[in-house]
DNA sequence: CCATCTTTGTGCACGCGTTCACAAAGACAT
DNA sequence: ATGTCTTTGTGAACGCGTGCACAAAGATGG
């Protein structure tokens, strides 16, 4: 998961798995884009193909909606674009506020991915006055102070957080406050929310570092010395009594992993 | 996650779990945070809440790493934290490469996250001339042609992509041909690379669609109509048989869901 | 030195997700 | 109509991840 859900256990909703309902959208950009090069039918082989996954979970993964295909055939492209857009809720349309119009923000606001997919941008929202006006992504910017209202007045229900680490749980108690139900958190902090709120959080840095270390384990493993790891303890690293002797990081004052966001 | 994987299969690489290895960059921060106020030791129980998972997953994650706590008392913060970051490989420098520099790439250019994890922008590549030589995050620009150069002068082995779905492929070839052999993806096309590489994709419209779905499954249950989804498929749906008749989806062009950076 | 108390480390069971493999279903040709 | 061929849909097995619950380990106090 670029990212994983935040401890929801494993809600089966409905009939359908999480981890069929995070494919969805996998499977629905490789269908629009056949679409739109006007092929009628598609086997679950090469969709799968096209959507990098299994083709045996991605048949699995649609007779959670039903029977949709047609065996001997395949899928009807069309249909399946409809039935995953409707499950998906993509049928109607979702406004959302993106909180912290940063650089982060403000990418996001012009990411084009979002109203194609029935997603609307109904408001930006910023703690910094200088901001409010502004127009980003030929929006004007808002200040926070009209948070609320805005979520109100244009019954919102999804809201994105772009802010800085130090603003997102309160940014966050604002939004549920207002009626907000499900988050998307860019900020790298771990929220806290009531229950019957879903938050996903999308994390630049975790991504990175997940990849350092397999890229670690690579070179480590070309180099040879892919046995003893306790013999590397016991030189490189400073003893557990000894604590707080040696600041092995290099710790570059309190950052605390703020992303590079306009703070309020 | 935000964002998945890419079809690895799920190798247990030295031992430690892919989730754990997911979840180290959590529990880092939060160590980071407590290190940064001078608290000398924590419990699995306080980590685990910081961290926002459970205490026996923490517990567990740890043991793969070895024996690091003291029973009766908890973990040590400091040697916690160099020991997660020795064995994400946070020890050492990453040169990274950003290649697409829109408002996405700009916004991950000036993301502080990554400089304070070992993480060191060598280089911005983008394909318009117009960029070239244009400082962004302090950093000049340099065009696409000078791509291979860069990543071997600097030794680059991870690449962030954030251009455009079409160019994508294009640049991750280029990428693992100059010897890169891991790739952070943002644009949302399915990459296919050689073994041996690794790919994550951070895709933002799929993670908003995810969260559309349980709110539609929420707005559907608080309605009280929990029941006969078959009676809606036939009315509102149109049938396979009507193949491409109604393009359900009002779709808008050939967008395929291009990011808001700046093309080529 | 012994008792008590706290907290780790882990064996075990359970459930979800993935994959295999194949029967059922339909298209298509003869 | 009948047979063949393709592809779906799914039963079943397997493996990974999670969480419980507890024994082992060490700290702490008397």
């Amino acid at each position: 998961m670029a990212t994983g859900r935040t401890h929801r256990p494993a809600t089966r909703s409905r009939g359908i798995p999480e981890a069929t309902v995070a494919r969805l959208p996998l499977y629905l950009r490789a269908l629009t884009a056949l679409s739109e090069r006007s092929v009628p039918t598609v086997s679950s082989e090469e969709l799968a193909a096209a959507a990098g996954v299994n083709s045996a979970k991605l048949r699995k993964d649609f007779s959670y909606l039903g029977s949709y295909g047609t065996r001997g055939v395949g899928y009807d492209v069309e249909y399946l674009v409809y039935q995953i857009s409707r499950e998906l809720g993509l049928t109607q349309d979702w406004p959302v506020v993106i909180v912290g119009i940063g650089n982060l923000g403000a990418a996001l606001a012009n990411y084009g991915g979002f109203a194609s997919r029935g997603f609307r941008v109904a408001a930006l929202i910023d703690a910094d006055p200088a901001m409010a006006g502004k127009p980003v992504a030929g929006i004007a910017v808002q200040h926070t102070d009209e948070l609320e209202q805005i979520i109100q007045d244009n019954g919102v229900s999804i809201g994105v957080i772009a802010t800085p680490a130090g603003a997102a749980q309160q940014v966050c108690d604002r939004l549920v406050a207002a009626g907000v139900t499900s988050i998307l958190n860019f900020a790298p902090t771990v929220l806290t929310v009531p229950d019957g709120v879903d938050v996903r959080k999308v994390d630049l840095s975790i991504e990175l570092q997940i990849l350092a270390f397999h890229e670690q384990r690579k070179a480590g493993e070309e180099s040879g010395q892919g046995g003893s790891e306790a013999a590397e303890d016991l030189e490189g690293a400073p003893a557990p009594s000894a604590r707080a002797a040696a600041a092995t990081t290099d710790r570059k004052g309190p950052d605390g992993d703020v992303p590079a966001v306009m703070p309020a």
